[in-house]
DNA sequence: TATTGTTATACTCTATAACTATA
DNA sequence: TATAGTTATAGAGTATAACAATA
């Protein structure tokens, strides 16, 4: 029965989602943070300055839920809010020192984390799970992709 | 540079966290449900009749969240409350016939999703995956375990 | 008329704290 | 006194809808 073995394999796969979703968590929280700030100000990091609805597009979310965003990322000094000067509609948001300097710890704890994830991983081991890893990604992409039509 | 390797799955890890997210997600609403509901009808369906006080162990929520969940549940017609005999402060929480087919279907769902996701996998990769998923697992279990004196 | 961002409102998930009914 | 579950309150994230200012 391999389907046995491809449920167990399902489930490994639940729990990391779930133990690493703690993890980051966690990790955020000591620094005043949550994932879904982390997110936007991710975003941020590639693309300063940027407008709001820029960032609804990114994070694929609805113009509305961006303002909650950087209301919050505003009250903890993350971000700024300043006047778009080319249309006055618009808003950019733009990272303060705490929030560039906070990116570069994200982005640090990142590769830290890889490290720790990882190292000591045989190669072979390594490279067969990055297979792995791209096969079931794309047959997620697909998943999610195709079942527009058939699935309700 | 093998930090760059690990940053790079690491990066696969996480949006393979996304998308899973997302395919559950999108297939639970069309049932109305939640990732948070499924998760203690999910719990029910190997502990029935399940006091709250054991859901919200089982869970790792408060009992207050728990409330709420079986509130939802109870008003979509998933669950019932019950008093318990055994103890009269305590509340029984028992799938309806509506519970017991969903969670059929969820379970046939995990299968179904395992067989897409995994099959045509060659052997020796899939079973390394399945290596550098425990090895994975296992240095998360540590990381959240450990730095309760030190990360701060 | 279309777009940007807001206010208003609502729903889910979760937490803490105070309280009731029991044990 | 301790436990099971509730109400009250709060905060985060998200959504839709109506509206303002601007394009």
């Amino acid at each position: 029965m391999p389907e046995d073995r491809w449920e167990a394999a399902l489930d490994r796969v639940l729990e990391l989602t779930v133990l690493l979703s703690q993890d980051m968590t966690a990790s955020l929280a000591q620094m005043g943070l949550t994932p879904a700030r982390v997110h936007l100000l991710w975003e941020l990091r590639s693309q300063v300055p940027c407008t709001q609805r820029a960032l609804a597009s990114a994070l694929n979310v609805t113009p509305r839920a961006i303002t909650a965003l950087v209301d919050g990322l505003v009250e903890t000094g993350f971000v700024t809010r300043e006047p778009c000067p080319a249309d006055r509609r618009a808003t950019l948001v733009t990272l303060t020192e705490q929030g560039r300097a906070t990116t570069q710890a994200l982005s640090d704890e990142h590769r830290e984390l890889a490290r720790q994830l990882f190292a000591g991983l045989p190669d072979d081991t390594f490279d067969h799970f990055g297979a792995g890893l791209d096969h079931v990604v794309n047959r997620l992409r697909v998943l999610l992709a195709g079942p527009a039509q058939g699935l309700s």
